[in-house]
RNA sequence: GGCAAGUUACCCAAGCGGCCAAAGGGAUCUGACUGUAAAUCAGACUGCAUCGCAUUCGGGGGUUCGAAUCCCUCACUUGCCA
């Protein structure tokens, strides 16, 4: 881990003003679900226990939805609990029944190449120092050695196919055309096999998750009491949505990667820039550890005067810093700074102007390049096309001069020899190199 | 294993031999208004292109001047029966 994520993991706390643990996290809203609300207040209360969380590397990355649960699990570590971070290179070769659609398989290289990277991403928000250092753990490890006779006999009979389907994704599935698998339907087996295992090896009484995997975190609590004859909780975060009730975390339909490759910086604070005034408490409250006292002064100021999107910033700064550092945030911060607006690009000296590219995503050009055609290279548009729809409709600017023809080439329209600014709509940038 | 129904663009969903690049809704994008907000209104939304052309309606094959629409076959899904 670098210096740089250790201090700031360093730098975060619980809000030591409220009562206690469980209070804060319903304050936060991080609270949908869970076994007895009173149990687990005092459990957490009370002395260090082990918790999981699992994380299935369906893609290359995690998301802003996981970034919930590895906040959590901070949350729960600072109040000096023992995190284990589960990375499911056995359920990720299986998949969750989603509510609309059967999955498709993954290869079993690409899953192990994804434990990988999803490895690394929950170490980053976690400490692996103390009393209570965290620990990653891979349900490969302890699935892969069993026979299927041993699952069916040593598992399966504790589980009951009347409470199997009953569960929210797979009855969504019994009752859609789509149907569900098999493999799909024994997932909540794996994952309750999980959570006995881990109760096995370490103790673990507690397991976190989104609420739509309360089926999945249930199936745990209720093999180890069937099997183990212990008693042990799970939390069900609430999903996040905004508050028109569409999906959150997505821009343009597309997800916001905690990976900086798959989503940059720049992008990930553009993202939470554009946050809704009646989502941006929520979401401070959720993805960051400012404490009560300042999101309530935020709050005031937000409801004061909303258009100094205040907010907004806070949380745009804050959060990007979590996953990105601060120095990459300044840096997006910087850019924006740099490119936003309708201002002259030309007043930009060419060190600020170049680092402000670095953000974006960038295409090669020379002077002879059509407008058209850089829009494609960027990934600002899908095809010519759409381009050509796009400048039709003046949603295209270079150096933020509206271009009038589909036909137009970068020209003369270059800014210290070298760059050109090409924007799609108010929001969306990329940079142009002239090779 | 038997019988029946179904598979349409990102999602839902019409179309049931030519008038279909394919209705409608959602999502998304752009413009106007704004605060890089929301709401609202307008436009766009397969690709390449000068009214044109090419490729799409689960896969493959066929009938026809002509098919998303008819036939055969394969795959998958659902329901009922066993």
């Amino acid at each position: 881990m670098s210096a740089a994520a250790s201090e700031a993991l360093s730098s975060q706390s619980n809000d030591a003003t409220f009562p206690d643990l469980w209070s804060e996290l319903e304050w936060r809203g991080l609270v949908h679900v869970s076994t007895n609300p009173d149990e687990l207040k005092a459990l957490l209360a009370g002395e260090p226990i082990t918790y999981y969380c699992g994380f299935d590397p369906t893609a290359p990355s995690l998301h802003l939805g996981n970034l919930v649960q590895l906040l959590l699990m901070r949350r729960l570590q600072l109040a000096g609990h023992k995190p284990l971070g589960l990375v499911g290179g056995s359920t990720g070769l299986i998949g969750d029944p989603r509510p609309t659609a059967e999955r498709t398989l993954n290869t079993r290289e690409t899953v192990a190449e994804w434990v990988g990277y999803l490895e690394a991403q929950v170490s980053r928000f976690l400490s692996f120092e103390g009393d209570n250092a965290a620990r990653l753990v891979n349900n490969l490890d302890w699935t892969a050695p069993m026979s299927a006779i041993d699952f069916l006999r040593d598992i399966g009979k504790y589980y009951r196919v009347g409470t199997m389907l009953k569960k929210d994704a797979v009855s969504a599935r019994l009752n859609s055309d789509e149907g569900i698998s098999y493999t799909e339907f024994s997932y909540q087996i794996l994952q309750g096999l999980d959570f006995r295992q881990l109760y096995l090896d370490y103790g673990c009484v507690l397991q976190t998750g989104g609420s739509d995997q309360w089926g999945n975190l249930t199936s745990g609590v209720d093999l180890v009491k069937r099997a183990e004859g212990a008693a042990v909780h799970a939390i069900g975060t609430p999903l996040i949505t905004n508050s028109d009730g569409r999906k959150f975390g997505k821009s343009e339909g597309n997800a916001i990667w905690l990976d900086s490759e798959l989503t940059s910086p720049y992008a990930m604070y553009q993202f939470w820039l554009n946050t809704d005034d009646a989502d941006v408490v929520d979401r401070l409250k959720v993805f960051t550890f400012l404490d009560r006292h300042e999101i309530e002064r935020i709050e005031a100021a937000v409801a004061a005067e909303p258009f100094k999107r205040e907010g907004q910033r806070i949380l745009a700064l804050t959060a990007t810093s979590l996953v990105h550092g601060e120095d990459a945030t300044l840096a997006a911060i910087a850019a924006a700074d740099a490119l936003f607006g309708q201002g002259d690009l030309r007043a930009l000296d060419a060190a600020t102007l170049e680092s402000a590219i670095e953000a974006l995503p960038t295409a090669n050009a020379s002077r002879d390049s059509g407008v058209s055609q850089l829009l494609v290279d960027t990934g600002l548009v899908s095809s010519l096309g759409e381009a050509r729809r796009a400048i039709a409709q003046g949603g295209v600017y270079l150096n933020n001069a509206k271009v009038v023809d589909d036909g137009m080439l970068v020209g003369t329209n270059i800014l210290h020899d070298r760059f050109a600014v090409l924007r799609r709509g108010k929001k969306t940038l990329a940079g142009i190199r002239l090779s």
